[in-house]
DNA sequence: ACCTGAACACCGTTCAAGT
DNA sequence: ACCTGAACACCGTTCAAGT
């Protein structure tokens, strides 16, 4: 998708300038002051009517979710990178942490994620990008699994959950340190035992 | 502590009714609206003026604290019963329940609890509950740990994080199933495997 | 000593009026 | 077709004035 189209619709210069300004402005706004932010503030800034960001961006989950468009869209080719490193439990263990960065984007971001996650309605734009998550997810644990590596049990949903949680305790302003505990004992929770043979 | 006194003050009658009417209608507004309802909402409806709830709840952590008092003892009475079960697994696993429930009781809460938890500032009376929950933790993953039935890596700490985090995703709307999966996930995460002799 | 409620500075959202 | 910005209905917080 080029600069100067949504959805395939050629736009005015204006439109296209304002659409723009309000998409660089939300993203430093969501990074200084997380996704609960002023939405007022970002239109001003932006140097455009609140009327305008609104025509743009019907809800602040639509904002959201176009600022996250480049995310969203790197977290995906990274699976490439991901998919070459020969053993699925270094594989899922990687993907596992690329999603939890992907949810660290923004500080609160994790509550709007597990709302679009649950989400029966359609219309959030937020719940297309977490349902391509838990899909590959799956596809990471279903590797590990048949590679005898990673509970039988364990369903790629999970995971998801376990990732977002650890996202959502990093927001909270926990050391790196208690966020690594977590990490392991959520692996231990995941991982097959070897059978001493 | 009566009901008629704080910190051992007696109060005057006036004041005594405009705290309890506090306290009633931040409670009911709390469990109907999430820990974000209107403080301007609770005032009006419980018949005082915005001052006089700042007067007597400085923050919103202080009156959400004090709604919380009743349930706070009640979870440190529940130990009791808990100890008294022997097996010191069952143990942890329940004193886990307990408190993701208390975690629970209003939507939003884990929010303010990890901010109170990781907090330096004494003047959050969030702060003292979750500190209290956090050793009474680590007494029961201990004991577990001298039964040789939890890794000896764990401590309090993870697993205070661990029901935090299902409590957050509880709150987010998941269905039951899916929160018994993630429970399931943690718990073979601390769970020493039986190793076959 | 405590309460009241007006006042201030914000915010989300809509919509008539403009270009 | 798109933008503007006034307008409305809210909110948290403070503080002078009352009792």
């Amino acid at each position: 998708m080029s600069a100067g189209e949504v959805r395939g619709r050629k736009l005015r210069a204006d439109v296209q300038r304002n659409r723009a300004a309000l998409l660089e402005t939300a993203q430093r706004h969501f990074l200084q002051y997380g996704v609960g932010t002023s939405l007022e503030a970002v239109a001003k800034e932006a140097g455009v009517g609140p009327g305008t960001l609104y025509r743009h961006f019907p809800t602040r989950e639509a904002l959201l979710a176009a600022v996250l468009q480049t995310r969203s869209e790197e977290l995906v080719a990274r699976q490439a990178d991901i998919d070459r490193l020969g053993d699925p439990v270094v594989a899922l263990e990687q993907w596992l942490r690329a999603m939890e960065e992907y949810f660290s984007a923004f500080s609160g971001l994790p509550d709007p994620l597990m709302a679009a996650a649950r989400a029966q309605e359609p219309d959030n734009p937020l719940t297309i990008p977490c349902h391509i998550l838990i899909t590959a997810t799956d596809q990471y644990v279903r590797a590990a699994q048949r590679a005898g590596r990673v509970r039988a049990s364990v369903r790629g949903n999970d995971l998801f959950l376990a990732a977002c949680s650890v996202a959502w305790i990093k927001g909270t302003g926990t050391e790196e340190e208690s966020l690594d505990r977590l990490r392991t004992l959520i692996a231990s929770g995941y991982r097959q035992q070897d059978s001493p043979a």
